[in-house]
DNA sequence: TGAATATGACTGACTGGTCAGTCATATTAT
DNA sequence: ATAATATGACTGACCAGTCAGTCATATTCA
């Protein structure tokens, strides 16, 4: 009988979520709705710099310059509150995957913008943090890695695949070692995100200059020697 | 309060011969030594499953079979176990990093058994999980990061950059790439090790595989097309 | 030899601080 | 006025860390 604690809740608080559904005057949704930003963006700094179990809600509620109650009138709970953060900070990219398999470049264009896009949207943004927390902390939250998987991953991973496929049927790839693990891609930016928070004091590293490098290698047309 | 005598030690006993030496039997010695494997090994189990914050240290000593206050007949504080898990657990490494700059074989050949010592030594391993919690919890833990980065990475870091100028300088190499970012060779397995905690549900990954398809890539001779 | 004595590894109930979540009360917009 | 919001003191579960006491083993001495 290694059970855990029953939780308490005595009632099912039925709030957080759906605040808005009662407020329609424009005064009050707006307020309420800055609220809510800064009790995210107070959310993202301390879940990330304490992580989900050390970060405190008072602190939260402390930072965005609000009473730990208001939290619970937009969030149910602590997780309830994490999750959102992660969606809310995700759901821009998911419209943003699919644009990029319009273009139709060749390769060596195509992975420069890919570049581009990935140190400008993640690497030198907020979403930097979230794709370290979904990592961390991911393994404790199974839904949140589904959603992240299922709504991000898998739709970016299949669009690349797309256009992979295309530049290997063009002859601009080597094999397709890529295809088959377009992680590979990705892999020196995921890194240097960690490496970024853990050694850079130790030794810097130039995410842009190392992304390229792997690039220019996975775009090789020749084989090893 | 019924006031209890405490008959412990009225007068030093003075034995003669090894007082001082302690009374450290063979015996006892190695039955604590035994404890302390079995709250280390306890430890990794409980930090793996739910992180450094979470893990209760009456879960530990639970798993271990022992009482909590055994923990700290051996550890300091939940901090110290933490780190001597981590240290424990890494010091084989440090010996067998230099074991592996002796040799002088080509690149290729050198690639598939930095593969295989990656998967047969940490991802199969244990280590596996050390390697995790370094990256997750490494960012609250300064010290910790630092220890692994001076015992460990930098000290590997240099002997690949060794073997790689080396290789370089026979013209295996295309470009100084790998010599400026010899992080790349390591990122494929990184990433597999995340992604077996939180992807593998849904896309299973073959870590030799995408290393394989890697390396083969970094070791290109010719420039891309 | 073995009874008496000493040792320190081990135990687990307990303490004190912490923090998620609640709710009676106060404030604010309409 | 009064409904919608916001507040922050409060509750109680939880858990790291403590320490008085136990007991198996080692040592001493008759």
């Amino acid at each position: 009988m290694t059970e855990k604690v029953r939780p308490r809740r005595k009632l099912a608080p039925r709030k957080g979520v759906a605040a808005a559904a009662a407020a329609r005057t424009p005064q009050r949704q707006a307020r309420a709705a800055a609220r809510r930003d800064a009790i995210l963006a107070a959310a993202l700094d301390e879940f990330s710099a304490k992580g989900f179990a050390a970060a405190r809600l008072d602190d939260v509620a402390k930072r965005a310059d609000v009473a730990k109650g208001t939290i619970y009138l937009h969030f149910a709970d602590k997780e309830s509150l994490f999750q959102e953060l992660i969606r809310v900070m995700l759901s821009p990219m998911i419209g943003a995957i699919a644009a990029l398999g319009a273009g139709d470049m060749p390769m060596n264009v195509l992975g420069e913008r890919f570049i581009d896009l990935f140190v400008r949207e993640v690497y030198d943004t907020r979403r930097r943090d979230v794709i370290r927390l979904i990592i961390t902390e991911g393994r404790r939250f199974p839904k949140l890695a589904e959603f992240y998987y299922r709504e991000v991953l898998s739709r970016l991973i299949e669009t690349v695949r797309t256009l992979l496929r295309r530049a290997l049927e063009r002859g601009e790839l080597a094999d397709d070692a890529l295809v088959r693990f377009p992680q590979l891609l990705v892999a020196p930016g995921i890194i240097a995100i960690f490496w970024s928070g853990l050694f850079d004091r130790f030794e810097p590293l130039d995410v842009r200059a190392m992304m390229r490098a792997n690039l220019d290698h996975l775009f090789a047309t020749r084989r090893p020697a």
